[in-house]
DNA sequence: AATCGCGCCTGACGGC
DNA sequence: TGCCGTCAGGCGCGAT
């Protein structure tokens, strides 16, 4: 499932390739996504320039003159960039071909991400404008997120996932970073304590830095058909491990379900103070 | 107001 | 082998 170090690996393969590129040809083979893609993109898209190509979150903003174009991958769409020659692949839903013959098609099996279109200010968006800060940024600080998890009775795991809080950290990313922490991912969030948050925030920031870096050097593949997401590079050291060792003390790791999600942890290493 | 839980969808996997 | 049930999960939205 993407999560944002794959986009991000994705929006910096693709960049050079297409900025500054004319759309040739926009192709919808299939409509229908998690909402219907706007029938009249291939001719608002037909000549247009590429001016930038842009990430907020996990949303790729693929800007224009006169728009731009909002592309989420939900759970497990990915770009592949191709021959426009190529024999289309089961799940291929549509394609950008570029002026330099360039073709990206998206690949979503589960067709739960999105393509969007908008000649507002892309920011104000329905689907953008409550989001939280980026997690790289200065602005997702201890400072910051201290004072979001006042009074915040949910638990912190969840908590982390919430795209009002912080964007872009999905299930393995908020697994991983609250057992880089050691935070307990029941412990609700009023009462993780300033040291924790300090160890969170750098933990978040970390292993995102990471994965994007692991994602950079398997950008090719990350690209093409057969790739793997980034992530497969990283060593998950929770996610994943129900009853194997902890790597830091050998415990069981152990799963639980938190608002409909698997949360692996130690029962050791991950307190609840 | 904050939080929960549903539903969208397909592929992988396990049991028979 | 094949069929069928279950699970996985991002995230908006309606329910509580």
């Amino acid at each position: 499932m993407p999560e944002l170090p794959e986009v991000e690996v994705t929006r910096r393969g693709i960049a050079p390739h297409i900025v500054g590129q004319i759309v040739k040809r926009f192709n919808i083979y299939h409509p229908t996504l998690r909402w219907p893609v706007p029938k009249q993109l291939p001719k608002l898209l037909a000549q247009q320039t590429l001016l930038d190509i842009t990430r907020r979150g996990k949303y790729l903003l693929w800007q224009f003159a006169n728009g731009t174009l909002i592309m989420h991958f939900g759970m497990s769409g990915k770009l592949c960039m191709t021959d426009k020659n190529s024999k289309r692949k089961t799940h291929d839903h549509l394609e950008l071909l570029f002026s330099n013959d360039c073709c990206l098609r998206l690949n979503d099996p589960r067709r739960f991400g999105c393509v969007l279109w908008t000649t507002q200010d892309v920011a104000q968006h329905p689907l953008l404008v409550n989001l939280g800060p980026e997690p790289l940024s200065k602005n997702f600080s201890v400072k910051y997120l201290q004072q979001q998890m006042q009074n915040k009775q949910q638990t912190i795991k969840p908590f982390l996932m919430n795209s009002a809080v912080v964007v872009g950290i999905g299930n393995i990313y908020a697994t991983e970073a609250l057992f880089k922490a050691g935070i307990h991912p029941e412990l609700p969030a009023k009462k993780v304590t300033l040291e924790q948050t300090q160890h969170l925030v750098a933990a978040v920031k970390q292993i995102l830095r990471t994965a994007i870096h692991h994602g950079g050097t398997t950008i090719r593949d990350y690209l093409s058909s057969s790739g793997k997401p980034g992530y497969f590079s990283l060593q998950l050291a929770v996610y994943g491990r129900e009853d194997e060792p902890c790597l830091n003390c050998g415990t069981p790791i152990v799963s639980i379900r938190q608002a409909q999600r698997a949360t692996a942890y130690c029962p050791q290493c991950q307190k609840m103070c």
